[in-house]
DNA sequence: CGTCCCCTTGAGCAGAATCAAGCCTAGTGG
DNA sequence: CCACTAGGCTTGATTCTGCTCAAGGGGACG
């Protein structure tokens, strides 16, 4: 129930090998690793690094290959248009990984900008086929694919088929899921250290309607977002208003 | 240049071991693959299936693991939310690899729709293991849902960051870079087997409003749909109303 | 020949963008 | 310690994109 922290983190850093006592295994969201392949990926590792709010990881069109477990505080994934216009394509939690593209393509086609400051469990782009070599890790980082795929397809439909309401109440409802499988929740709050502005980028709204939808439901006493905390008040209604309900069941790997 | 047609399809099922003859393996597109490769794809296959125009191959939710290859005709993956609402996800072409999913998760989250009469080499989903047990093979299948899922993420961006005209130019675009590297273009035109009601839960619009916004382009002098058919009259102005122009520089595998 | 589906068009309406301005808070520098 | 600034939140007024409702036309098929 309680909030990872910089503690946490720190305590993280100085503890090793680090992937063997990943305080982030032990949540139930993830799949078990045998002893021989917590050993690999611990080998597979290069770095902890991190990185302050608002750095940007990687860039759509650059060329390092980058590849992560965020391992504490939000970052996220978005694409950028020459006319100027930003779409988010994901929040980026601790326990997901990134950067599968940057490695297999020349270059991404997206961007990881830290949304707070973040640490991270990094691994060497250049060691991936060995990974890929092992049947057991081949088939989670498919497994990963598919969830995350999928995870990137309700976000489109939200933004698609449904108004900003029902997408707003749909991200909310996808971020509470998210978070509480990977213990982040207190209660039925949660942080969520986003502006409005990237929310509207999320939702393929502006700044000023997501304000506005936000205030609908707060007067509905559905939800409040104040001092970037979202506080849940009617929990059944979220799940009325969103256009998704139904949750992933299998356990995701964590790599 | 000329379009693939039913009687290459016929002439197809009657060419055997189907794999290694595969007239889709000589578009520039795809990789390269080894004789072992071939093989391996050729004794993985099961059947040579069909399918009529509005069949449903796979329902979002249904348990039965179905893994194929496109190999002539469209197809749409779609999601469907209860309230009635669908967002089409992609427009599944000769050559797309589609099914992952459904062996990997109990359940898919989408569904599969013959747009027209289909023809698709099906493969066995009890030996995907097999499949991923092969580093080769492996690396190929996570280089396809990489692609994939940047091709998801670009139409969500369209979506969610551009407006009904841009999108819909994006969408054409598209469509025409992925059939122009199949050959399956006639010059500047295509067949567009598609209703406006299926463009429009592409696109996030109603048949009204994607009626309206091909007019307005049709009177621009940029594109023509007409008769399932779509022509390009100005393909700088697309481009130039589209919000993504770069394209895809390595070959895709073809599975 | 009727029916169904799809395309087409018009009229009116609503959700969301734009424009513009004021407020609050945190951070900066004098 | 206070003044200044900048970024983000809040709100109102106005505009416009895209939706809803409604109706007519054309082609395919039984």
């Amino acid at each position: 129930m309680a909030e990872r922290d910089s503690a946490a983190a720190a305590k993280h850093r100085l503890t090793a090998p680090w992937c063997f006592s990943c305080p982030l295994r032990t949540c139930a969201d993830f799949e078990e690793f045998s002893e021989a392949e917590l050993a690999f990926m611990a080998n597979f590792k290069v770095e902890h690094g991190r990185a302050w709010a608002g750095e940007v990881i990687y860039q759509q069109g650059a060329a390092r290959p980058r590849l992560f477990t965020l391992f504490s505080g939000w970052a996220a994934r978005f694409r950028t248009l020459h006319s100027g216009e930003r779409q988010l394509l994901a929040f980026v939690l601790p326990g997901d990984f990134v950067g599968l593209e940057t490695v297999l393509a020349q270059s991404p086609h997206h961007s990881i900008e830290a949304l707070t400051d973040i640490t991270f469990c990094g691994f060497d782009p250049d060691r991936l086929n060995e990974l890929m070599s092992r049947p057991d890790m081949a088939a989670r980082v498919a497994w990963y694919q598919v969830l995350d795929q999928r995870h990137v397809e309700r976000r489109m439909t939200a933004i698609g088929a449904c108004d900003g309401r029902r997408a707003m109440a749909d991200l909310m409802l996808d971020l509470y899921l998210r978070l509480g499988r990977r213990a982040l929740l207190r209660g039925l709050s949660f942080s969520l250290p986003v502006t409005h502005q990237q929310l509207g980028d999320a939702l393929g709204l502006t700044t000023v309607h997501v304000h506005r939808t936000l205030r609908g439901m707060r007067q509905e006493g559905i939800l409040t977002l104040k001092d970037r905390r979202l506080i849940i008040h009617d929990l059944d209604r979220l799940r009325e208003a969103a256009c998704i309900t139904n949750e992933e069941s299998r356990a995701r790997p964590l790599l």
